[in-house]
DNA sequence: AGCACGCCGACT
DNA sequence: GTCGGCGTGCTC
């Protein structure tokens, strides 16, 4: 092909690992007027095409222009993505300082990363033909399934869902196989559903209190501008009806709400709630959908038919055709920072979004981030507090559990058993909590004292007792028990320490009449083991309740009195900076969960520290004081949110070649940049994982500006002379330090 | 990320 | 003599 002249070039984010654009001349056949950022495109690239995103028509290309080749095709008639969009995407990239290109295709569902077309396929319905409906139904004497959907058919006044195929047969197989046939035979077709959503039972609202109005009010009063909120309110101060009543006067303004939570297993309720109270079509954004259902709710949001989209971290990217505001619940939840690849986090990037978009946003907890407490002070975010509802869920009473010296009973001291028994023969229901599953964290030979450790990781392999395996909890290594000690050959191997499992047993010793369950990731693998579990806590058929962190989110257990946490100082002396603050939220969140009915609540913590300033602070002043007080020496220490931070990781099979990788990046970065402080390389806290070294780097500043400029030079000459041998990734903001 | 190119070891 | 290992360079 030859150029004859110089024209306009478009710019395009292809998704690969590469911190630049490529450019293309434009596709045969569009004027330049319709290449709009945010479109996708198919290119060209290397010896195959690939679909990347414009991002801009250029004047003049930054390779050799004889080096230009034509993009293929523009894939979307319109951009996919608004103007804000774009920004947004482009601000995530640069922030987080990840590849432009590999940023776009996160933000899209796989079948358009694929560069499938983004025609929104009507939901579809099934309907009897005349020949289907002349039919004589003892014809299908041998096709049971296809009897009952014609029978279903025949009820039916309209075209029946294809959504709801699955509850008129055995299983969704089941009856889709039905459907199938029964087209096939020419007595049911399949046709457009009509428009407008399916009637749904809606619920009048709740009458809001005071501090609810005020806050439904602060919100209202923002509609269509951008502002931040603080929603502060404990469990059961009602922060869902605050969403709701929002969300619904968003959506009789005519736009669009964003929902984020932080895991999936927190959706069921609210979106339960959201189609209670919500006269508006919904859909739900995550993990567990599968890729046509992802690209259905994406494009329905898109296209502005979905009005309320509930989404996971993810969803933060999902475009609106109207924005109307965004609610990020449980907004100290970690699980809103993603933890590989492009590491962003959701609740800075809905802040952004709500800011670009000129939109409110909404960020509720009982237990808020100390940067959202910090941005409160500094008056860029409102604070919205609900007290307790009065009448419900009194402030439970927390009182410490000195163990110093004490004997313990698998974990358990001799006060929290009698505590325990008391709640029991006063018809209470206990909760415990201990953040370790497993038996036993470790084994232990007693002769020698050998310990079971993975080979693979610096870890000990935790023992299960029940299924009699050794696991890494750190990779997918798995062992039977030996029967002796490796080392020694004595037969005297021990556990040391104690896990979930351990105080189950313990506890189903100590109270043999009463139902005991463990909530875990061990005990809630099946898909619905957990909704049993809570079933029959909820019925009162178990009286205690055992778990690990999978407690502290979303559920309820009104009839729960008493709450114990067994080991508060695993907690409190970690070398994470955060430590404490996630502690304090995870006694908080445990806490909310009891005493919610009429019964007030009590809180044990068992301690070895009961002088733990932080520990007595939180149960003094409860969490604001404990906030107030930790904040103090974050400040004192110039750590977040009164320092920035990012974090070089680094991984290699080899750990002096991933210590080097990371040494280079210093010595060519320091003394550039006064403003930054260095820390590393040095081993990450466990440095072999999976039989891979990894070291870190860690990058301080009290401007935030100066780290950016730090690294965005760094990675600059990462891209000259890139470094192949070692896995390097880049975390900006970082929240675990593993 | 892919993919091609290119330079050194054990095999039909 | 060649098939194939993965180091290096490139993609507009």
């Amino acid at each position: 092909m030859t150029i004859s002249r110089t024209e306009k070039v478009v710019r395009v984010a292809v998704p690969i690992p590469a911190y630049r654009c490529f450019d293309y001349l434009p596709p045969s056949g569009v004027g330049l007027s319709d290449l709009l950022p945010g479109l996708r495109l198919r290119v060209p690239f290397g010896n195959r095409t690939r679909v990347g995103y414009l991002i801009a028509v250029a004047e003049t290309p930054e390779c050799d222009v004889a080096r230009l080749r034509p993009a293929e095709a523009v894939l979307d008639d319109k951009p996919l993505l608004s103007e804000t969009d774009v920004k947004l995407l482009q601000w995530a990239a640069r922030y987080y300082h990840h590849p432009l290109g590999e940023v776009f295709q996160l933000a899209f569902p796989v079948h358009l990363r694929e560069g499938r077309s983004a025609e929104v396929t009507r939901p579809q319905g099934l309907t009897l033909t005349p020949a289907g409906a002349a039919l004589d139904p003892p014809v299908l004497k041998r096709a049971p399934a296809q009897r009952m959907l014609l029978e279903t058919l025949r009820g039916a006044e309209y075209p029946f869902p294809a959504s709801r195929l699955a509850e008129t047969g055995s299983s969704a197989r089941a009856a889709q196989d039905a459907a199938r046939r029964l087209v096939e035979r020419g007595w049911a077709e399949w046709v457009d559903l009509p428009d407008g959503r399916i009637p749904a039972a809606i619920r009048p609202p709740l009458p809001l209190n005071v501090a609810q109005r005020a806050a439904v009010d602060a919100v209202s009063a923002h509609l269509g501008r951008y502002g931040a909120f603080l929603l502060e309110g404990v469990t059961g101060s009602g922060k869902t009806e605050v969403y709701l009543e929002v969300i619904r006067r968003v959506v009789a303004r005519g736009e669009q709400a964003l929902v984020l939570v932080p895991e999936i297993s927190l959706t069921p309720q609210l979106e339960q709630r959201l189609r209670e109270r919500i006269e508006a079509p919904l859909a739900v954004f995550h993990s567990g959908l599968n890729e046509t259902e992802r690209t259905a709710a994406w494009l329905g949001f898109q296209q502005g038919d979905i009005r309320v989209l509930l989404g996971t971290r993810s969803a933060v990217f999902v475009p609106m055709r109207r924005p109307g505001i965004i609610i990020l619940d449980e907004e100290h939840d970690r699980s809103f920072k993603q933890q590989e690849g492009f590491r962003f986090s959701a609740r800075d990037v809905a802040v952004m979004r709500a800011r670009m978009a000129d939109i409110p946003l909404v960020a509720g907890s009982a237990t808020p981030s100390l940067e959202s407490i910090r941005n409160v002070q500094r008056g860029r975010y409102v604070r919205l507090s609900l007290p307790a509802r009065a009448g419900v869920a009194v402030e439970p009473r927390y009182r410490l559990l000195d163990i110093r010296s004490r004997r313990l009973q698998e974990g358990l001291s001799e006060a929290l058993i009698a505590a325990i028994r008391e709640t029991l023969a006063e018809g209470g229901q206990v909760l415990l909590f201990l953040n370790r599953r497993g038996f036993a964290p470790a084994l232990i030979c007693h002769g020698c004292g050998w310990v079971a450790q993975c080979r693979r990781c610096d870890a000990n392999l935790v023992l299960h007792a029940r299924e009699a395996r050794l696991r890494c909890h750190h990779c997918a290594a798995e062992h039977g028990l030996p029967p002796r000690c490796p080392s020694c050959g004595q037969e005297d191997l021990r556990p040391l320490g104690i896990g979930t499992e351990r105080v189950d047993q313990a506890l189903q010793r100590l109270f043999p009449e009463i139902g005991v369950a463990r909530i875990d990731r061990d005990s809630t693998r099946g898909r619905h083991s957990l909704a049993r579990i809570l079933e029959r806590v909820h019925q009162g058929e178990v009286r205690i309740l055992l778990g690990t962190q999978m407690l502290a989110k979303g559920h309820h257990f009104p009839g729960v009195t008493l709450v114990g946490i067994l080991d508060v100082d695993a907690g409190f002396y970690s070398t994470d900076f955060r430590a404490a603050e996630h502690t304090a939220q995870l006694i908080v969140q445990v806490a909310g969960r009891a005493g919610r009915g009429e019964k007030p609540g009590t809180v044990l913590l068992q301690t070895r520290h009961p002088d733990h300033p932080l520990l007595q602070r939180l149960l003094r002043d409860g969490y604001p004081g404990f906030a107030a007080a930790e904040l103090a020496e974050r400040e004192a220490a110039c750590l977040p949110p009164f320092g920035y931070q990012a974090l070089w990781r680094a991984e290699s099979k080899d750990l002096g070649r991933a210590m080097d990788f990371l040494a280079r990046l210093r010595e060519e970065a320091e003394g550039k940049n006064g403003a930054v402080h260095w820390l590393g390389p040095a081993p990450a806290p466990m440095p072999r994982q999976a039989g891979r070294y990894r070291a870190q780097l860690w990058l301080k500043s009290a401007r935030r500006e100066a780290l950016h400029a730090s690294l965005t030079d760094a990675l600059a000459r990462l891209q000259e002379t890139p470094e192949r041998r070692v896995r390097w990734s880049l975390d900006v903001d970082p929240v675990d330090f593993y």
